[in-house]
DNA sequence: CGATCTTTTGAAAGAGGTCAATTGAAGTGG
DNA sequence: CCACTTCAATTGACCTCTTTCAAAAGATCG
């Protein structure tokens, strides 16, 4: 049986926070209830939290409800980095939790300039982490012609210039994007055709109008 | 039907990676031919790239060559960026595909020192996006029973002293997580117990006992 | 221009979801 | 503090969506 030291997997915790802040250390400690809300997808965002004590889920919702939880935080983690002005997701105490905050500004200093090349390098990797965290709750609680959907939109605000889109990956890379397999993308497509959505141009299979952008977005959540 | 002019949505990228890199510019362009790999999982990282023509796909893999793309990189996006040493995942020419290299140090500063609070904060976004990464080759390709012994390695590390893991969440929120429903998530573990890899401590099936750490990993990929 | 890769479509199989019932744990209010 | 209600977890039966397997037609490339 394998055996090991907490204090290896561990990263240390003890007064990151306080480090990242700097010198204008402004930390106050805040205790939540079970089920909690710490920040909705909406709220602005204005702190940085660290768990002190017990466990917060972070994750985001479809207007159904179902619901992709992105992370765990557990004592020691600090969550609620963001790039915007407004959060992207929710944040809630799983059980009584305690977390130290610190106002934003006091980390990102004046982030919304982006004066510095690294503050711009940050806003560069947090634009990442913005579309994983959408494609996470794609890959985890989208049905296949939801996923599809949406690809095709993300690639209509990318690709298409004058009426037409030009794919330049194959319904291999796509189904390795949306989590399917080959067939079940092309079936998806072939619905969205049949359904006016979108037809083909010329020959090949990767070249596509949108003709109903409107109920394209209603095939996705 | 919708008409949309394509400057409002496609993000200005002219000289954007001259602006990150500053002063100390040592920029260069390459070619990739069709399915070229511009680095693999195991490279060093040095390089920032930025596509100038054509498309570049970044994906991650697993042992028996499952793959899960972590995103398409159309003309003007910026990718390689990364915290450690080496990537932590591959990067391939789709189609021909031309891109502008800087080399790291230009843009992150001495990163390894991670002298100032911004920096920090990078390492914290990058530490996101990482798990992010992980999570969605999880969830894009991974079966029920690889996802919940993922689960239970990772929480492991968190969670366990004294040889008891004390779960604070509950199924939902493992299945909310895993991208699962809970009665799946339940199914697996109770799997996971019959096969001897773990058992449960008192009446709440909360706490749990890994008995066999390399089985456990067994059923992961 | 032949060979290989890509895409589509159909049929069958299977993994995970849905529905339902039971048991047990855990809040909660009197 | 205890009874009550609600919530959490498990398990079984069944169903459905997606995958797998197979074949054919079409595109692409050397």
């Amino acid at each position: 049986m394998l055996t090991r030291t907490k204090s290896n997997f561990r990263r240390p915790y003890s007064d990151e926070l306080n480090e990242l802040a700097g010198q204008n250390v402004v930390c106050s400690d805040f205790k939540y209830a079970r089920g909690a809300e710490i920040f909705g997808e909406e709220g602005k965002l204005e702190y940085l939290y660290q768990v002190t004590s017990g466990a917060v889920r972070t994750y985001k919702l479809l207007r159904d409800g179902r619901r992709q939880i992105m992370a765990f935080h557990l004592p020691g983690d600090i969550f609620g980095v963001c790039n915007g002005t407004t959060h992207r997701f929710s944040a809630e105490a799983i059980i009584e939790t305690t977390v130290t905050l610190t106002r934003r500004q006091n980390v990102f200093g004046d982030f919304g300039s982006a004066a510095d090349s690294t503050n711009r390098v940050l806003r560069l990797v947090t634009q990442n982490l913005q579309h994983a965290e959408t494609h996470m709750l794609l890959l985890g609680r989208k049905s296949a012609l939801e996923r599809v959907a949406a690809f095709l939109q993300e690639m209509d605000l990318r690709l298409t210039s004058s009426g037409v889109m030009r794919l330049p990956m194959t319904r291999r890379d796509i189904a390795d994007y949306l989590g399917l397999t080959v067939e079940t993308v092309s079936r998806a497509v072939s619905r969205l055709r049949d359904s006016n959505v979108l037809h083909f141009v010329g020959e090949t299979h990767k070249q596509i109008v949108i003709t109903d952008r409107v109920r394209l977005a209603e095939f996705d959540q």
